[in-house]
DNA sequence: CGGTCGTTTGAAGTGGTTCAAGCCTTGTGG
DNA sequence: CCACAAGGCTTGAACCACTTCAAACGACCG
């Protein structure tokens, strides 16, 4: 028995994820399932960059992590938030590549070259497909991260980031009829907004004001999609 | 004859570029300069973007380009500059990938699939590498724009834009002594840097006030790398 | 029940934007 | 060779968004 996960719903959104994101055909996602074996569990806040000379590609099963940067003068960047279902690169800290993968809550993955070791040689090549275009969508998201530093102004960002969340946990699953978990502190927004932590603070109370989204304790409740979009695009 | 470049030096940067970027051995490059036939030739200000259903991947032999994005309020962000020897991929502008190659100045590139076709078998896979490591590199850039945008003052962000550009010259034979050429309005770094123009003006008169780098009438002169990357990193 | 981490609020300062006008440079046509 | 137009650069002044510093409050955990 996997010690994966207690029950199988518990991993359901990885696999919803990986096969709308890769397009697995129905038999590719079936053998999929066949081939999650024990896989790796990090604590949270574990950095999991490898020390290997070749990065690794590690499949998020459960959990949420983040892609980020430390500057020298203890600043932080991050770059992107990771969900079940998505696919990081786990490389060395080297002078070329300074982003580390980070576990924000506790984390289970496994490693995808393994997994394929695993797999029957006609699924293979599906199975790579569908993890390196996973990759991929994530590199496409790094555009959009871009226009929100470069063009949008605080409330925006904080708007713009919750509506890629919510419409990515949407597709895996992972929200509710007004809301979703979030498992981030008001520093990681920051940290991925560019923005102070106290003025994400004003920030969200302003959309709480407007009534276009609440976070608090954790939890997006009463989120308005369109009202957050209407704001992104105003100005 | 080629109508592609008046003198065979005026493509050495590219070759020189796609050789390091790439890791391309002595023999492939080589080979590389005979297959550069007639390429395609773009005005300034051309949007590459094929309409064709896949992305397009081209090799940049000459001049200066740029990706970027208009948003619907007429706002523009520049993601990248490309120079000789790079690699950019010119897709169809669709809901995910809203993102356009456009050129900055007068550009000749060769479209990769199409001059793989007329490559001996044997160079091919290596040729091919070399161009897919090329593009990977620039994603790599991505990170280090998502820090100047995210955790750098304006001034920084000038002085951070100056050093990659310097660097990534310096890296083809195509700076000098204490500066090189640099085709570009100060219009286009406030949109690569999400600034307004006028600050940009600001920032580029505090560069030159200090002593740090000079921009003026499309040359970068006085360029103190050291002292440019000190602000960078300072605070 | 006390300590720690995360959130909230206020007040003051600063960095960047916007608007508006003038200047410089380059290219074009007489 | 000069005149003029167009695009790009420069500067000033006022305004606003965001940061910083500081302090208090709240929730969760042993």
């Amino acid at each position: 028995m996997p010690q994966l996960a207690t029950h199988m719903s518990d991993i359901d959104p990885a696999f919803v994820g990986i096969t709308r994101a890769g397009g697995l055909s129905a038999s590719a996602a079936a053998n999929l399932r066949r081939l999650v074996g024990p896989g790796e569990r990090y604590p949270a806040a574990a950095v999991l960059n490898s020390i290997a000379p070749a990065p690794r590609m590690e499949w998020i099963v459960s959990g949420w992590a983040c892609e980020r940067r430390v500057l020298p003068d203890g600043r932080r960047q991050i770059f992107s938030f990771s969900v079940p279902g998505d696919v990081v690169l786990s490389r060395p800290v080297s002078a070329n590549s300074r982003c580390s993968v980070v576990a924000i809550t506790i984390i289970e993955c496994l490693d995808v070259a393994q997994m394929l070791g695993r797999a029957r040689d006609v699924d293979r090549p599906e199975l790579w497909r569908a993890m390196t275009r996973a990759l991929s969508l994530a590199d496409e998201r790094r555009y959009d991260t871009i226009v929100r530093l470069g063009q949008r102004s605080a409330v925006q960002r904080v708007a713009d980031l919750l509506i890629e969340l919510h419409d990515r946990l949407d597709q895996i699953g992972m929200t509710d009829r007004n809301g979703f978990h979030l498992p981030l502190t008001q520093e990681h927004l920051a940290d991925a907004l560019g923005l102070s932590l106290v003025h994400v603070n004003r920030s969200l109370k302003a959309l709480r004001l407007k009534g276009l989204a609440s976070f608090r304790f954790g939890r997006v409740s009463d989120l308005d999609r369109a009202g957050l979009e209407a704001l992104c695009s105003a100005n």
